[in-house]
DNA sequence: ATGACCTATGTAAAGGTTTACATGACGCAT
DNA sequence: ATGCGTCATGTAAACCTTTACATAGGTCAT
């Protein structure tokens, strides 16, 4: 294009009639140079516009203030939360974000480490619960930057984590349905792989426990987040014909199949059953019944990570390995008391 | 951090016995290398783990191969699946995506144009619907590099623009309601502002036109596209007792407020109103009665987009200087024929 | 045998910074 | 007067590529 020669620190240097070392002292550390000096090269970068190359300053720096984040789906209503957190804070200090959709597919992994690998990013976000394959291939194994996992911990590792803390929030959520009086409760959404699904598991556990009820352990459906899957398991339940009175779902993706079902069976929500999800992603307010669900703190959850991914890079050592943020219960109209004679 | 320092094409030229000049010539131009000394260089690239530094490569080349998109909200679900569009085709092309959350912040808009005078980024998406301010500060003149405006375009400027057609869409919505019957169609969401409710209003009525249907100035009402204004303007409606069949809205999010307000007078939907979206974003299935829209090809907006900028950074002059991409009928459950008694 | 041309490779400059080290001026204690 | 320490600035190397130009060897027509 017609790239009308950018100024560089020599012209700058030459105008205000200093060497270009001491243009750069002036920039980056300006008490070390002599306030009339400092003046004269602050006027100079002004009347040429001059703003540094960050190519140049990346390649003798080592440090390109960029910071890669790599998710299995860019177009996750979920996600998208996280990244503006992530690039607010990033924005904040001066960094920039560059974003690689990997699609849980290997190959874009392994390619998306060229970022790492050539300098171009200092750091990494990950969202994808395990570290880009690739990063040990035979001839390729990139040494690989300073990262964060965040919403899915890298199993087997000790890469520091932030998240919601899923074990509190299913807790909460399952104390929530107990208080209003159920106590025939089932849990969608068990997964003997997913860490968070075990984790949600537990907490609903943990609170049944301490309320005195006994686990029923037909109560606990297998699922894998999405929302047919909630569908099946009511399918499911209804077959085997052995009913709660509140669903606890994994996820809203999840409760939103409950709804559907329980709908097409032309129950009365939230009277003869109530739902309970859990993220609170943007439709949750606009199915009918609205959903009570726990409510993710994305935007601090993206803040959080790249505070401590910048802090990393900054040498700091972490207090502690991970950041559990906790969720909030967001009422809606899915959950009622549960009507004392069976539906 | 342990930077154990990475193999550069010094190293490279040192195991295959050539100089740096031939390694780099058999990465880029591997025809004018002869056969054995190329595959002597591989070996050692292989051996080395060599991958070039990106950083130095951008200098010397003055060219980045990176993409900055500047969108005023990153959170919106209209947004992240342009974002993957935008993103594939990048990474298919060797480019990686940068990306700038504006949220409509003159001074945000200025700070991302660093990365396009630091050379950081070589082109630029608009999602913004303005160029960035700042562009033309004193003293910060930025020399704007190619750009493609995405949604929506730049007023009073040729940059190339790609985007849904709003005049047709919107028109193909007018007719689908004319088709099952409806004559009072209200339209919500004028503005005289924004130039894409301007064309989404046009094409509403050269249905109504075409169908021979005269326009009601009392059936078109101002709106800004938030779920709150859907909700307003039909309460107003009510107060005026001006009522249509159907409500024709700007987008889902304005037919959602309109939902809403129906819902909330008990009326049946879609047996004594019908309502129409535009986008089908994601809840737009979840909403009951679920949304008749027209869909966004958004992944391939995003793609075609992003393939036209890099056709501008390659030299390419584009064949014309704007795309745009039919939206699709949705056909759901929010749309029916009108019943002959007004209800 | 000579020159013209071609091919494969090497040499060195350029791209724009940051920074270790050198220089020189100055003040101050001896 | 000498020496030392401090401060402000300059010189030049280093960061790692790409590429214009130079070189050298080989082929082929004369």
């Amino acid at each position: 294009m017609q790239q009308q020669k950018l100024a560089t620190i020599e012209d700058v240097a030459a105008i205000a009639g200093v060497s270009i070392a001491t243009v750069s002292r002036a920039i980056n550390e300006p008490t070390k140079v002599a306030d009339e000096t400092r003046r004269r090269v602050n006027e100079a970068i002004a009347r040429t516009g001059y703003t540094t190359n960050a190519m140049a300053r990346s390649l003798r720096m080592r440090r390109s203030n960029m910071i890669l984040i790599l998710a299995p789906d860019v177009g996750d209503p979920n996600f998208s939360n996280i990244l503006v957190g992530l690039e607010t804070e990033a924005s904040k200090r001066g960094y920039g974000v560059l974003i690689g959709n990997t699609q849980n597919d290997a190959e874009r992994e392994a390619d998306y480490l060229r970022f790492i690998s050539s300098n171009q990013a200092d750091g990494m976000i990950l969202l994808t619960g395990h570290l880009p394959y690739g990063h040990a291939q035979p001839g390729q194994e990139t040494r690989l930057p300073p990262m964060v996992a965040v919403n899915e911990p890298v199993p087997d590792s000790d890469i520091p984590f932030v998240g919601v803390d899923n074990f509190e929030g299913s807790r909460l959520a399952a104390e929530h349905l107990i208080s209003q009086g159920h106590r025939r409760i089932a849990f969608i959404g068990r997964s003997s792989s997913r860490a968070v699904n075990k984790l949600r598991e537990r907490g609903y556990r943990a609170a049944l426990e301490a309320a005195g009820i006994a686990i029923d352990p037909l109560l606990i459906l297998d699922g894998d987040g999405t929302t047919e899957s909630g569908r099946q398991a009511t399918e499911h339940m209804f077959v085997r014909d052995v009913l709660p009175t509140a669903f606890l779902c994994i996820n809203d993706a999840t409760a939103l199949g409950v709804i559907i079902a329980l709908n097409a069976r032309r129950y009365d929500l939230p009277r003869q059953f109530s739902v309970m999800g859990f993220d609170d992603i943007s439709f949750a307010s606009f199915v009918t019944p609205s959903l009570t669900t726990m409510k993710q703190p994305r935007l601090r959850i993206g803040e959080a990570a790249m505070d401590m991914l910048l802090g990393l890079l900054e040498g700091n050592r972490p207090d502690r390995n991970s950041v559990l943020l906790r969720s909030e219960l967001i009422v809606r109209n899915s959950v009622a008391p549960p009507r004392s004679s069976l539906p």
